[in-house]
DNA sequence: CAACATTCAATGTATAGACATATATTTGCA
DNA sequence: TGCAAATATATGTCTATACATTGAATGTTG
């Protein structure tokens, strides 16, 4: 669906540009709705599934708050209390790092791990197959419009 | 910057999809931050200021919580309560629907359209020339992508 | 027309983002 | 060394989303 049906927006857009805005701040919105819902059976929001998503990827190597804060998509997110309430799940752990004592050391934990398992075959193959609706030379289109997007 | 050196991914994404995914959430991320701060000025949050340029829109005619639910951005987002604010600014009216009184009439007032006329050249000219990386043949390419992704 | 279903809006509760501020620790340098 | 600046994290407060529920008004149908 056109952009201009979805929000029933009958005037035409002063610009491509600003009808580009709409729609990158629509789509996105689609996509939370759709990411939301599929997290939802697992317990944990999209902005905690990606904190493990990180700290997964740090294989053996702990992140800081402040790594965590940098690698977010939503970098004015709350990492603190995205962790404290993750660690009340038993999904991550956090010590104090023994090099620095203002840092916070954090890891995921085995459960966490298991849960990234579990989720592996809805958030990464069924969204290919069920939202795939791009190409992989259209993502690729998409990717270089947005990188540029944001200059 | 690419989206991997944004989120300072070192590892390479699975699929071009999925870091268009991944790219469409931090691209949206950094939108929301950048329309935040042009708005704050005014007072407002980019929530309400499309609520005004709904109402705006409408013309003449008022527009119910149920229209106003429809044509936002994200239209999980809570209609009434944002409705509520815009009436304690002022910027807004709302009467009992005559014809049926469940519904809401909301009308915007000479201040909220006074404050819309008082953002254009920030939300509107601005935009353009400060973000403007995108040409409009790329903006419209980047519509066509957009709309095909939510299939 | 009465009973039931549907619609519209409001609200309760949980989660998260935006931003300022607080607190502890470390760093740097006079 | 001592003290100010910088850094890392936590927290307070406002705003907003996600979703279930409530309650009033209206539609529908036997």
């Amino acid at each position: 669906m056109r952009i201009e049906e979805a929000i029933k927006q009958n005037k035409p857009f002063s610009s491509e540009f600003q009808k580009a805005i709409v729609n990158l701040v629509y789509t996105a919105s689609w996509w939370n709705q759709v990411a939301t819902r599929l997290l939802r059976p697992f317990g944990i929001s999209q902005e905690q599934y990606n904190i493990l998503r990180i700290l997964r990827g740090m294989g053996d190597q702990p992140a800081t708050i402040k790594t965590l804060t940098e690698r977010m998509l939503d970098n004015n997110s709350n990492a603190s209390r995205l962790v404290e309430k993750l660690k009340k799940k038993a999904l991550v752990e956090r010590l104090e790092c023994p090099m620095d004592r203002r840092r916070v050391d954090i890891t995921i934990t085995a459960k966490g791990l298991q849960l990234l398992d579990e989720t592996a075959s809805i958030m990464d193959g069924n969204i290919h197959s069920n939202f795939a609706h791009l190409t992989e030379e259209e993502s690729l289109q998409l990717n270089e419009l947005l990188d540029k997007m944001r200059g």
